[in-house]
DNA sequence: TCCCTTCGATCTACAGTGTAGGTAATCGAC
DNA sequence: GTCGATTACCTACACTGTAGATCGAAGGGA
């Protein structure tokens, strides 16, 4: 009565995991992580709630292949390019894959992906520093050391939200009124700087100060 | 019946914030992030459920208070020492208060805090910093290079989970086999580092990076 | 043509969640 | 003694993820 039962007719699939994937993205970035849930997401797909377990191996796996979808947004950084333009290249791409959908971001930024999308970035990074002359160990550690930047400064970014920005919003009056009140003298001298934060000048930043010290090391 | 109902008689209080905020902990140590439920933390506390909200707003507030709760252990760095000194102990004391609860840890590291327990490190890092001649929106900066790092290397060393050190585990050796077969040439080469991760030589060398450059910034 | 396996969408059901709203018992202050 | 505030308890509601069973159409062999 309320929908047919059974396979629907004919070649019309009426879900695929792509299908899914992208309404699951799109909700996340209208309502938020917490707004996802399978009743909600197979509402919007016009299918009953277990329709999906057939494409979809669980909620988690689900959140695993959003975040899969974010990764793969990422250009691969041009071919010719040397070590800092590369790393700058593949830094600047991911920073934008995440800006362009912040709510789905914590998804690639706090958990463990073993996939094949995850590693294509890996192996752009990794093959720059072994050609450069950096033995493999070293290698992975500066890696690693730029990811771990990139996660945290981007866990940040996302967070706030988009009303950390504006320097005369009420939000940012307020905090700076409390940190030049906090009794701290340091916090209260920088409290200006504290209070709005610059994301594209942080993270400019931390990016040169990490590939210079790379820069120096592949010269030795 | 079943309890009394009413206020409990006398000075004899059953409930109290820090006496919910460390079962909480106690409880996240032991089964996780995902166990948290309102309703378990109030069984182990042998009380109602609705009991709770008398003393913590809800459950984000509750694991808010988590959070700080970790945050709060970490030591004050010693009042003598310099730029680089203090910096490094508020980063091992950081990073050695979040190992001590690694279930725990996402709660500080996914969420932004604003509360005065998150202010005393930032100005404990933030005073030597402008006391080196760091100009106070150079200061910020720096000091935000760093907490991403430690929010990126803790991310992911918390979130692997301790299986993931040694070199001869089961999963070592599958994930030692998949990245060598993985086609990529850079990855291949580097397997044996990217399979197993010494996470307290990564730290060290991250850590080191940062405040070289930052102390060649002060020097200027 | 019939039968039969396979697959995907649906339906039902269950145990568990966060918390709004209401009630009763005890306290400190007057 | 009276009164408001505090605190623990109880009920109820809407919602969650998903195991298990069911049904109907598509496709392959006979």
């Amino acid at each position: 009565m309320t929908g047919r039962r059974g396979r629907p007719p004919k070649n019309a699939d009426v879900l695929s995991r792509e299908r899914i994937l992208r309404e699951a993205l799109t909700l996340v970035d209208e309502e938020g992580l917490d707004a996802v849930s399978m009743r909600k997401l197979a509402r919007r797909l016009g299918v009953d709630p277990m329709s999906l377990y057939n494409h979809v191996d669980g909620k988690d796996a689900l959140l695993d292949g959003i975040a899969e979808v974010l990764l793969a947004a990422i250009p691969a950084p041009p071919p010719g390019a040397d070590l800092r333009e590369t790393m700058s290249a593949l830094a600047h791409g991911f920073r934008a894959a995440m800006l362009g959908h912040p709510r789905a971001a914590p998804l690639v930024l706090t958990r463990r992906l073993a996939s094949m999308t995850a590693l294509a970035p890996v192996e752009s990074v990794l093959a720059p520093l072994l050609a450069a002359g950096f033995p493999p160990d070293r290698a992975v550690h500066g890696l690693w050391a730029v990811v771990a930047f990139l996660i945290g400064t981007l866990m940040r970014e996302v967070e706030a939200g988009p009303t950390f920005g504006g320097t005369d919003t009420d939000g940012a009056r307020r905090r700076l009124a409390d940190l030049e009140g906090s009794g701290l003298p340091a916090v209260s001298a920088a409290a200006p700087f504290l209070a709005v934060c610059d994301h594209d000048a942080e993270f400019a930043f931390g990016l040169r100060i990490l590939l210079d010290a790379l820069g120096a090391m592949a010269g030795r």
